[in-house]
DNA sequence: TCCTCATCTTGATATTGATCAATGAAATAT
DNA sequence: ATATTTCATTGATCAATATCAAGATGAGGA
């Protein structure tokens, strides 16, 4: 337990980097734990979202439905942060699944805590403006490879910098998380493996 | 000049509701403004985005250059705020152009003064916060209109949500918006006059 | 008014990636 | 170990959209 506290201090310090210990321990208690196991969802399409959560360990899926078809928009590993942070931030209806690929342990803090945190904590006002700047960077740069780049070279990046999800998730969740069909994911390959 | 201070302050007054009169002096001494002329650019590939800056009036575009191409992501209209926040937040080189559509007056905050706020005033950090929230809020809806919706029903939610813009904006410039080649948008309203 | 440049339209063809269908391979359950 | 199910590959065809090439339209300047 205290190496996950010792986890997420490491995440704010991060973003906040002079922290102090008073502003933490007044986080740090109004935490909560919650483990997910394989297969079970973090949120439904429908549902309001109503944490926001450190994954201490495990793996998501973001995904939503599209012609009875499930697109994929993300993957979540251990020490990130997690949310539909659309419906948290709104407390509205999500239009999105989040789904446990790995079992998962959650540090979670909820809406409530949040916005009270906000009010009596200088310091966690700053860390909500970094986390809701970082996901704004994130978005950013995953928007400009959905645009700038074809398929090919969205699969050849996800091999350079994320190799490790690749030996986690099948082939076919890759293909929708690039936005192709399986079958065109399996001709890439085919044509990249012929050629090198 | 009084005028564009209260339009800036209903814009803070949106975002952070109880802001005071104190608060308020603080951030509109640090405030500068400009007039671009039309065709000028707000910041170009390779700049640093040094401001973060209130349209108080005019039009400008966003766009990145794609294999000798122009490829639009957005327009920003008066009353709204305007930055290439990633290049603001990282203080690195730009990937963007901003050009100026129809002559516009800003009312700008440099980087170094805005960090100074942030340390100095709760209630602007709060802003810095709101901010960037709305942005990502921005974001995850352009993305889902993106990926969701087809060309034809991107140029139909334009018409529908956005219709004063259309009078301003040539075709050929919705068309790279909506992520279509102009040949194509033409032959999309001609489907659509034909069929209505 | 006429000319010119920019924009918009229309047609023919090419390309990309989806869909449908079948097969092969690998993991899991019995 | 075998059967069942899930996942990956391969082939054939189809749909959406880009590209290339002319024209048509329209607005601002000489």
């Amino acid at each position: 337990m205290s190496d996950i506290l010792k986890n997420i201090r490491n995440f704010y310090t991060y973003l906040v980097p002079g922290i102090d210990d008073a502003s933490w321990e007044h986080i740090a208690e109004k935490l909560t734990f919650r483990t997910l196991p394989k297969g079970s969802f973090y949120i439904r399409a429908g549902e309001i979202c109503r944490y926001v959560s450190f994954i201490d360990r495990g793996l998501l899926r973001f995904y939503y439905m599209k012609d009875g078809k499930e697109m994929i928009t993300g993957f979540m590993d251990r020490h990130q942060y997690i949310s539909d942070y659309t419906s948290f931030l709104l407390q509205q209806p999500s239009t999105k699944y989040i789904e446990v690929l790995e079992e998962a342990t959650l540090a979670e803090l909820s809406f409530q805590d949040v916005q009270n945190l906000y009010n009596t904590s200088q310091t966690f006002e700053r860390f909500g403006r970094k986390i809701a700047e970082q996901l704004f960077l994130l978005f950013d740069i995953q928007q400009s490879n959905i645009t700038n780049l074809k398929p090919e070279e969205r699969y050849l990046l996800l091999i350079e910098k994320q190799s490790t999800l690749l030996q986690r998730i099948p082939q076919y969740m890759l293909a929708s998380y690039i936005g192709i069909t399986p079958e065109h994911l399996s001709r890439i390959r085919a044509k990249l493996s012929s050629s090198s």
